[in-house]
RNA sequence: GCCCCGGUAGCCCAACUGGCAGAGGCACGCGGCUCAAACCCGCGGUGUUGUGGGUUCGAAUCCCACCCGGGGUACCA
């Protein structure tokens, strides 16, 4: 034993608890999880890593607290446990704070990050720290750049030019997610949209099967993210439909998921600010051209918050241009408008303003003619007025008229025969679409990872070879890092200016760096062996310990992360290193700590400290408090919870192991049986509880078999009693879970050490069943009496029992009775005439 | 607008998935300990289970409609 507490003080004191284990463990490293040679069936537990952002916080202090429950839990199952950290070092926080203190970020990251793995340890985080990475160093995103070479190779990392959002403040392209209401999250200015040259990851290559591969995460996922998911991807299936263009040797493709009401349509619209528009434009008069070249300024000025207005007037321009439609010859005037998006489907529309309410509004605006094609009814069976009256386009299902050889149909059974009619006249087919775009992985910052990409006049864009990765990020010294729309690294010429690894002539590095969310798509893997340099992960470590059992975070990342992280998953599984699909088995989403009914902010002046709790009420009963709030994907007000509570709870439990007066290894068979019962079956329930999440539910039961075991020593059989022995060990069992240092000090006063490392304790199965049981006796589902039976009593028996009862006699009364239900051993319900 | 999730005691929350509405905690009150208090120990729980209907012998639980709260998404043809 490293050391011997003192086991007379008479007083729960948690500060001299804290200070007398942590360099126990520090020294012990109980998490260290097995290597190769450990035979113990694996568990892979994993807490989202974090940003170095300076100390951590209250929703830290919650997911870890949560994910630190269940590594506990595994370990003490008898599973060889796989619980690491890291950190996502790269990215805005540490850019940000050096371009406002003017120093390297890289010191900035790695002294905030020091300070975390204090805190952490502090925290008494289970963490595995032999296993701790970083991605902002070279040794680990040097294999972001390898990866991304192979998407390269695959045609799965591409370049093109696309509209991308852009701050006109910061200068610099934003990622989607940092577009908040369409506003730059960091300086709430309007966002607006530029045409950029840009690297992206060929999401969409994989669409159908995160799609459909969302189905066996159910029941393992929370189904909120599942659904935000689906959403996200968005697939959706209908037609494409070629449409002859007057003055046009190509016709225009349009996309719909509506052939069906083909015969409706009567105009087009196609995106203002696609190339198809301008081509359009071009062969119009001098007027349309002006007026179109007009709109085009009009909506490229247009920021993001104009264009989320809701109710907002439909805007456009005609062409004097005309398609035809395929199934009937009829000429439809062409428009451009910017309610058409240019990167969905083929940048143009059919509209049909009777059955789409934005074509509907539309034509109204622009005083176009509206032809009902389906006599319809909505949700409610209620019929639709004239929707060029009314201003509801008919969106329900019914009977097509109006539509030659569909008239009569219904809605499903017309969209099957007019795409088999379309195809078979070669002017159309059945199409799917996603909302799903590829992902815009080109970042104009300094702090992230180097496209490992040369770029070549005579051989156009060469990916650096294997051999000479990683690119290193040139050094910060000397560099402007504030954002002025190009990155930072194209200043750094000696670094721009190289060699191209194909025909040895000049040529020049890709000054973009990655989207940090790539660090992110793949760290998991990384952490099977964080230090190895021959390639970014093992197969046979991926084999051994992937996908990851259990992942633990929040559900900010919902979306991006986790589906970029899918993503991956099978690109890397079809390069022949993974063999499964996914990366999560299952998620754990926890909910927000907030104070007062709202998120946390110092400008809320609503801030509550973590350092200042942890001072107070200690590690522990923060801890024990963030566990015992509420389901933990619940937001946890902290005004409406007790971490005074959980600390005089933690102290009454601390005093149980220090009045227990028998040896360790005393029988408990001799002691108190009903203390035994309660603690066996607290024994049995919490396992399926922990595992359930229902961690709330186990303080809960922790707290009751705390005060059956006070209530035997001080009114019972005592303290010397095996029983509260037996009792008090199982309370420091499951209290490590949530309380570490409490815990391992009742264990230790016990007479044992490594509380963490303590084996789960066999369920005693005799000890659940109960003598007797409480039957209770309804007559017509009202409460009438109570009868102890014994539990395997059968249902003929109770049931005479229940008729000859007092309390059944007289509430039937004269009644006849029609029926009795039996549900032996606990109800009967008898059912008077 | 659409899609999720939730609504149980003053508050945070349980309720084996259809079977006694109450496990645990907070707060509050009373009692014990104390010269007194804190700590500690003990005792104290009926409320339209958001509302209205339905299914059932029986509904917090299942179904329908609505109300309220939270989250996601937003012209995706």
């Amino acid at each position: 034993m490293t050391e011997t507490p003192t086991h007379d003080a008479a007083r729960y004191d948690f500060h001299a608890i804290e200070e007398r284990w942590l360099p126990v463990w520090e020294e012990r490293q109980p998490f260290r999880s097995g290597r190769p040679d450990d035979d113990r069936p694996t568990k892979y537990v994993l807490d989202m890593f974090p940003y170095p952002s300076g100390d951590l916080h209250m929703g830290h202090a919650e997911a870890y607290a949560l994910g630190d429950v269940i590594a506990r839990h595994w370990v003490q199952k008898g599973f060889n446990v796989l619980h690491p950290i890291g950190w996502d070092s790269f990215g805005l926080p540490a850019e940000n704070a050096a371009i406002k203190r003017g120093v390297d970020p890289a010191g900035w990251t790695e002294d905030n990050i020091a300070q975390q793995v204090s805190s952490m340890k502090r925290y008494a985080c289970s963490f595995d720290w032999d296993r701790v990475l970083m991605t902002h160093r070279p040794d680990y995103y040097r294999w972001n750049q390898w990866i991304f070479t192979r998407m390269f190779e695959r045609g799965l990392a591409y370049r093109k030019h696309s509209n991308v959002n852009w701050c006109p403040k910061d200068q610099t392209v934003l990622a989607n997610e940092q577009v908040v209401g369409g506003l730059c999250e960091r300086c709430d200015t309007p966002v607006t949209k530029k045409k950029l040259n840009q690297w992206y990851f060929k999401v969409t290559e994989y669409a159908d099967e995160l799609l459909d591969g969302l189905e066996t995460l159910r029941g393992s996922w929370p189904d909120k993210v599942i659904a935000m998911q689906r959403n996200w991807i968005g697939r959706s299936s209908g037609a494409d439909v070629a449409f002859e263009i007057e003055g046009r040797d190509e016709p225009i493709t349009i996309y719909t998921t509506r052939p069906d009401t083909l015969h409706g349509a009567t105009f087009m619209v196609v995106a203002a600010d696609s190339d198809l528009a301008a081509e359009l434009a071009e062969g119009a008069d001098e007027a349309t051209q002006a007026e179109f070249a007009t709109y085009v300024e009009k909506v490229k000025g247009e920021n993001e918050i104009d264009r989320l207005a809701t109710d907002r007037e439909k805007t456009g321009v005609f062409l004097q241009r005309y398609g035809i439609n395929p199934v009937n010859g009829e000429r439809l005037p062409i428009w451009a408008s910017d309610y058409v998006l240019a990167d969905y489907g083929h940048g143009a529309i059919m509209a049909v303003p009777a059955h789409d309410q934005r074509d509907l509004d539309f034509a109204r605006a622009m005083d176009l003619p509206v032809r009902v094609v389906l006599d319809c009814t909505d949700e409610n069976g209620q019929a639709y007025g004239d929707p060029a009256e009314t201003g509801i386009a008919a969106a329900g299902d019914g009977t097509l008229v109006n539509s030659g050889s569909l008239n009569g149909m219904a809605k499903a059974e017309a969209i099957a025969a007019i795409t088999e009619e379309l195809s078979a006249a070669g002017t159309g087919d059945a199409a799917t679409n996603y909302r799903l775009r590829d992902w815009l992985i080109s970042r104009q910052r300094y702090w992230g990872t180097p496209i490992p990409i040369v770029h070549c006049e005579a051989c156009g864009e060469v990916p650096v070879p294997d051999d000479q990765l990683p690119v290193q990020l040139p050094a910060a010294e000397g560099l402007d890092l504030k954002p002025k729309g190009q990155s930072p690294l194209a200043a750094a010429t000696d670094w721009v200016n190289t060699t191209c690894p194909s025909c040895g002539g000049a040529a020049l590095r890709d000054t973009d760096t990655m989207d940090t969310f790539v660090d992110s798509s793949w760290y998991f893997l990384r952490y099977l062996d964080p230090a190895k340099a021959d390639g970014p992960f093992d197969v046979l470590d991926a084999k051994r310990w992937a996908p990851v059992d259990q992942y633990v975070g929040g559900v900010t990342h919902a979306i991006l992360h986790l589906l970029y992280s899918r993503f991956f998953t099978k690109a890397l599984r079809d390069m022949g290193m993974l063999d499964f699909d996914e990366p999560f088995s299952a998620l754990l989403n926890q909910g927000m700590v907030q104070m007062d009914g709202s998120a946390m902010s110092k400008s809320r002046g609503n801030l509550v400290r973590l350092s200042e709790q942890l001072d107070e009420f200690g590690v522990d009963a923060v801890r024990l408090t963030m566990a015992f709030a509420g389901p933990p994907e619940d937001d946890i007000d902290w005004a409406d919870v007790s971490p005074a509570g959980s600390a005089k709870f933690l102290a009454r439990a601390w005093r149980l192991a220090r009045d227990v007066e028998s040896e360790p290894g005393v029988d408990p068979a001799t002691g108190d049986q009903a203390l035994r019962a309660v603690t066996h079956r607290t024994l049995h329930d919490s396992q399926e509880l922990v595992e359930g999440f229902k961690f709330n539910v186990v303080v809960a039961r922790t707290m009751e078999l705390v005060n059956a075991t006070r209530k035997v020593i001080d009114s019972g059989a005592g303290a010397s009693d095996p029983a509260v022995r037996e009792a008090a060990e199982v309370v420091s069992i499951l209290l490590s879970l949530f309380a570490p240092y409490a815990a391992e000090d009742m264990w230790a006063m016990l007479g044992h050490e490594d509380v963490a490392l303590a084996t789960y304790p066999a369920v005693e199965e005799s000890l659940l069943v109960e003598e007797t049981v409480t039957c209770i006796v309804q007559v017509k589902g009202k409460v009438r009496g109570r009868l102890e039976v014994p539990p395997g009593i059968s249902e003929d028996e109770l049931r005479e029992l229940a008729l000859a009862s007092d309390g059944a006699k007289r509430a039937i009364g004269d009644a006849g009775i029609r029926t009795v239900i039996v549900r032996a051993p606990k109800l009967v319900n008898i059912v008077t005439a």
